[in-house]
DNA sequence: ATAATAGTGTCTTTTAGACATTATATT
DNA sequence: AATATAATGTCTAAAAGACACTATTAT
């Protein structure tokens, strides 16, 4: 059998969340070579041993390296090549994760940075980060997919706020409402949310539903 | 420097192409270890001496494996686990090819299975098969990507058929020629093509478009 | 003339978007 | 009452789909 030399397998994750009213990711600041003390993705080798492929990978590594262990999950793309880790021929099966704001853990371990505000950032984590941006935007535009960024409850504005956040640009709000109404997958939840004035009424994901990135429209 | 054993790195591909009516893949013969003799995706070994990233593997194998050297290319997905290959923890950077038929080369060393007859295939092969089917299904429905199964030339009706042939369901003559017009991403041509009663019109894609991907309607 | 295929036109339904209007709370 | 926000309604334009009709060739 031809056993030639094997690249490095890593995995690295984008956490994208709502924070300020845009999307922000988290960063993490490296302890270990290469580029130790830089800011970066959460990021690490897969552990044959370990994981059960390389999505649990993506979980284990985003809980060890920054502590955040919900959110759902995909995955992105895998980058490889010669050149973007210095360790050498390398493979990164990138994975991107959707989690509530208020299911992150206190900023410690991480820091929640706009997308639109990076820092330098090691490997090509800038064009990881870019990839997962333009993923989450475009299935934003036919999908459900941002409803992982909500709570458990939540008015059809803050829907469209979030909605309006991840695409960058403003929905009409009357065929915003009928359309996520008719899609089904948004019901009418308990209670109302009080403001400043007229209330609105609450809504949740239809239960259930499982795969929030479901087609809408 | 944490250096985890390495999980093994291997490209398959999935070459799609037109023929008799309906998507074929490409399945080649194994001559090694494991599973040999059996009829599987052309892949294997991410060579890092030899390969600038997982794309380009790809296009090596393939030509190895089937002497297929044309055709778009596009990555699919990441499989990867400890199950997947008997020679242990491994991962396979998936991709997906679009080819024309006639630039296939003579069928003798590979064979075209119709994606709905597949024999017993090796490793999670039909997984791989199932994925890209959806994903080109997927984009047919919104994209020019199916020109990429066609010649230089061809009719409207010859684009429709194969548009048909990929998503599986009719498509409306009318509403198919007004939208792939009006997308400005197939042009008329000059000349007919003669056939057993009135000629149709030929059309192209239009120049210097590279990306058949793009998104129409 | 007839058959077969290419190409166009018409009508209806659906959808999206702009924007106006009504509803209900707080102050 | 004034105001701010929620929710709904109306109108228009664009698109999709069903289907009928015309056009051009071979036989």
């Amino acid at each position: 059998m031809c056993d030639y030399p094997k690249p490095i397998v890593t995995v690295d994750t984008v956490v994208l969340t709502l924070a300020d009213g845009g999307l922000n990711v988290v960063l993490v600041r490296r302890d270990k070579e290469p580029f130790p003390g830089a800011q970066a993705l959460p990021g690490g080798f897969v552990r044959i041993g370990e994981d059960r492929d390389a999505g649990a990978a993506a979980r284990r590594i985003l809980a060890e390296k920054a502590g955040i262990a919900t959110g759902f999950l995909e995955q992105l793309y895998t980058f490889s090549g010669p050149v973007r880790d210095p360790r050498g021929w390398s493979v990164s099966i990138a994975h991107y994760f959707l989690v509530r704001r208020e299911d992150l853990p206190a900023e410690d371990r991480f820091a929640l940075v706009p997308i639109d505000r990076l820092p330098e950032l090691p490997f090509d984590h800038r064009a990881i980060i870019a990839k997962a941006v333009e993923r989450v935007r475009s299935k934003a535009s036919y999908t459900t997919l941002p409803i992982h960024l909500m709570p458990e409850t939540f008015t059809l504005e803050e829907l469209r706020a979030c909605y309006e956040a991840v695409l960058g640009r403003p929905l009409d709000r009357s065929s915003f409402r009928q359309k996520m109404l008719a899609s089904g997958f948004v019901v009418l939840a308990l209670g109302e949310r009080k403001g400043q004035h007229r209330p609105a009424q609450l809504y949740r994901a239809a239960s259930p539903i499982g795969d929030f990135g479901r087609v809408i429209g």
